[in-house]
DNA sequence: TGTACATCAGTGAACGCGCGTTCACTGATGTAC
DNA sequence: TGTACATCAGTGAACGCGCGTTCACTGATGTAC
């Protein structure tokens, strides 16, 4: 028997190992099929082989759990924007995270459940839409308002879309490349 | 005492006069301020004043009252379609009818939540379908598949904005004229 | 090497709550004769 | 004009359920000496 015997035998060990982790995974998951209004703690812990009340040691309560998904997201987001190297590709990059994220997408848009004053959730807020600021301020023209709603306008709604399966990606084609042909119909200045 | 005097005394008559529209109502105020899921029969009832099994007798269950509501929905978008004259007024007439019929727009969005094979709720939306598919057969060079798709998603995005509290149209402005501006930038064909 | 102790992670029972749905019922209304 | 009857609208009690949160607790681990 290995070292680790214990923890690898069939009854589970008192300590999880990351429970944190494996909690937000099943929150994830929840929130990707129903939405985050239909989270369960409940159904979390029983996904995670957990009692019930194990979700409140780690995040107090649900809002905190959001909480730490959207902040989560934000970090994700800010860095596909910092990556991304034009005013372009940030849409593009803008669309991928949202598809490949839906979940911390649907949880980030639903500021209502969230603890939404929390300081690490609007510090990674506030640094994404710096990433953004400042490749909008590069491209657009400043007297031209309309400019960059359309312009977020345009990869919000393709993300909706594409998330709410009304639209698909053809044979050959993935997100990111739909994505560049449909914000390449955006007026050039 | 008039002859509708019985009607207009403090108690409550028996017989409502239009419960299916009051509860309609209800569930419109209560959707728009948290969301389709989370809206409650028994909330519904105490709202229009009446007793909790009430909402049962004129919708069967919850997925046929939202089932109503998005049938009413579908049915409000056609005909905004139908009297959009060209193509950039019918996105025009999609951001107007989102951001003036929150509620409606967002159980539209929640197929899972409806009744969604019921035949009169297919029938008003493809109904709808049928409006917009004409004017973009007019307007769009039918080889390029990502134009209609850039279409949809400017006008989808700007609603979802809107709505969520991102983008307001800004003083002196209204809906539509921000519509306009924002539509302004797809590339012309 | 052992032992005492502090700290952390997770348990399980209990609470009170609001919910959707069912069901036999009663009040009100309209219609046929 | 009256009366019997069918139909419709809404009632209220009951059901079983899943939920979030609290709380005193126990198991496990790490650390100081």
């Amino acid at each position: 028997m290995s070292r680790f015997g214990r923890l690898t035998t069939v009854t589970r060990p008192y300590h999880h190992g990351d429970l944190r982790r494996a909690l937000l995974d099943a929150a994830l998951a929840q929130v990707a099929g129903h939405g985050p209004a239909a989270l369960s703690l409940r159904e979390l812990a029983r996904q995670a082989g957990v009692s019930h009340a194990a979700p409140a040691h780690h995040f107090g309560n649900k809002a905190g759990l959001l909480t730490a998904i959207a902040t989560e997201g934000y970090r994700m987001l800010a860095s596909a924007l910092a990556e991304a190297g034009d005013f372009q590709e940030q849409g593009v990059a803008y669309v991928v995270f949202a598809t490949e994220h839906p979940a911390h997408f649907a949880v980030m848009r639903a500021p209502d459940l969230l603890h939404n004053d929390a300081p690490e959730l609007t510090a990674a807020r506030d640094d994404a839409g710096r990433h953004l600021n400042r490749s909008v301020a590069a491209r657009m023209d400043p007297v031209d308002e309309a400019a960059p709603i359309a312009a977020w306008a345009l990869v919000h709604g393709l993300a909706s879309l594409i998330l709410e399966g009304n639209v698909r990606p053809g044979p050959g084609e993935d997100v990111a490349s739909l994505a560049r042909a449909v914000t390449g119909h955006l007026r050039a200045e």
